[in-house]
DNA sequence: GATGGTGCGTTACAGTATAACATGCCTTCA
DNA sequence: TGAAGGCATGTTATACTGTAACGCACCATC
């Protein structure tokens, strides 16, 4: 039997949340907009977010600690990210040969390779990428 | 006149704790093992490490909340790790082709690149990366 | 109608990081 | 000599991020 898991109310006030901006939202900052919505603490939106992570629908942002809905689902762990530090935009990074250096990289060391986190902090073309 | 800056004892010490484990640390596991040599409150500890990571010598893994030591320092802000998710320990990548091939996206795509935050998670050579 | 799985609400707490202010030690330079 | 400013530190308090543990409700199954 396949999982019994549903989607609820909550995933999706979360994930629109998240799908509303184009700056990825802490967990708090999430709360915040959901209040009214009576999302009240923050397990809630963990165990929301949670999910959506499961699920592909979202990604966690380790250097801002702070998430992002994900529009294409994809394949394996590879999401990779571009986030400006002026106006805090993320984007998606597509790029195959970069995926395929890094699983190289894994295969060559012996390294068993669960999950790449990779970040870019810079600033984007419309903020400085001149 | 150059900085001013100097090391300090602080420095040495939350440098030197940080060199004697192969694991990355977190800001309080340093505070625990720095009490008994007077090191009393996080600020402490978090200046130092500030210091450290600017100076290069020392490194934050954002997957972690944690810090590693850097032995060789380099170059810009290539550091890049892969994290026996395991038995816990760090090291660092050195690969100038992924090197290369981040700063190569980045060009593409018009984004002025800061730093790369690369951090691969998984079973290290020894923990069964058979 | 018992049982078990799943999701949720709530409270409390653990873990991570910084603000803000006071003190002390230098160096500079009048 | 001593006033002034820079830098590192100590201390307290607080903000931000994330989870444990409980109890309840719902729904499916048998």
């Amino acid at each position: 039997m396949p999982s019994k898991r549903m989607r609820t109310p909550n995933h999706e006030l979360v994930f629109a949340a998240l799908r509303k901006t184009a700056k990825p939202l802490t967990a708090y900052e999430l709360l915040d907009r959901l209040r009214s919505r009576g999302v009240s603490a923050p397990p809630t939106v963990y165990r929301a977010l949670g999910r959506l992570i499961e699920d592909g629908r979202a990604h966690r942002l380790e250097s801002l600690n702070a998430f992002i809905a994900c529009t294409r689902p994809h394949h394996g762990a590879e999401a990779m990210f571009s986030i400006c530090d002026d106006c805090g935009s993320a984007e998606e990074i597509l790029d195959p040969a970069l995926s395929k250096r890094v699983a190289g990289w894994a295969h060559n060391a012996c390294f068993e390779l669960d999950r790449a986190v990779l970040e870019l902090h810079g600033r984007c073309r419309d903020c400085g990428g001149a």
